[in-house]
DNA sequence: GATTGGATCTACT
DNA sequence: GTAGATCCAATCG
């Protein structure tokens, strides 16, 4: 697989949101990879976009977020759980994508040992189920989405239906629209917080109603 | 130096 | 449907 190079992500983050559905995501382990085919992201945008950690200025934990595109953003969060982001725009901008779910397709045996769940779909439908089923940690963060260890290539979703809705799992600019997923996708995400259901997708393309 | 809250998940009721 | 786990980084004193 060709890795996609950093002019791939060197462009507006919803382009590069939507154009990574449907791509492969590996991780080289001493030679055996596993991973998937990424369903599920969402865009955080600049120091104005009050959700994103970059909305107070550069910090020890975000400044890959302000560095070139093309690498790993992985943070650690809710005492448990490592986050995997791609970092995007031109370097000093600070935007990424969050990876929230994945269809596995490599690796199988090796994501079931670490997940220990009964429901295939459980494996990687969630952003901290997928780091811990491809052992994504803060060693990760900063690394080369072309290898040696992260890569990023094949095909997008040709054709396949995409929707669009709120984040999820943020407050303050939740109701911005940059959550991307395969519509048809049964590996993406659906975990909901508060009671809320998470709002409802929008298929791109369709006209706006109201 | 201490406190607080977070881009979540699992288990249990 | 809801609580507990679990810990780092940012913020405040």
């Amino acid at each position: 697989m060709r890795p996609l190079p950093p002019a791939f992500y060197g462009r507006s983050t919803l382009a590069v949101a939507v154009d990574l559905l449907g791509r492969e995501l590996l991780v080289n382990e001493n030679g055996s990879l596993c991973g998937g085919r990424i369903v599920e992201v969402e865009a955080y945008i600049g120091e104005n976009d009050p959700a994103c950690h970059a909305h107070r200025g550069r910090t020890t934990r975000n400044r890959v977020m302000y560095g070139p595109p093309g690498r790993a953003y992985v943070y650690f969060t809710y005492g448990n759980h490592w986050m995997l982001n791609f970092v995007t725009e031109r370097e000093g901008f600070p935007a990424a994508v969050l990876i929230r779910a994945l269809e596995p397709r490599a690796g199988l045996p090796t994501i079931w040992n670490r997940r220990r769940v009964r429901r295939e779909y459980d494996l990687t439908n969630g952003p901290g189920k997928l780091t811990a089923a491809l052992r994504i940690t803060g060693e990760d963060n900063g690394a080369s989405l072309e290898g040696p260890r992260l890569l990023v290539g094949g095909p997008c979703a040709n054709g396949e239906p995409v929707a669009r809705s709120g984040r999820v799992g943020v407050d303050a600019g939740a109701d911005v629209p940059w959550r991307f997923y395969l519509a048809n996708s049964p590996w993406v995400s659906s975990y909901r917080r508060g009671g809320r259901a998470r709002s409802a997708g929008i298929p791109i393309g369709s006209p706006a109603t109201s």
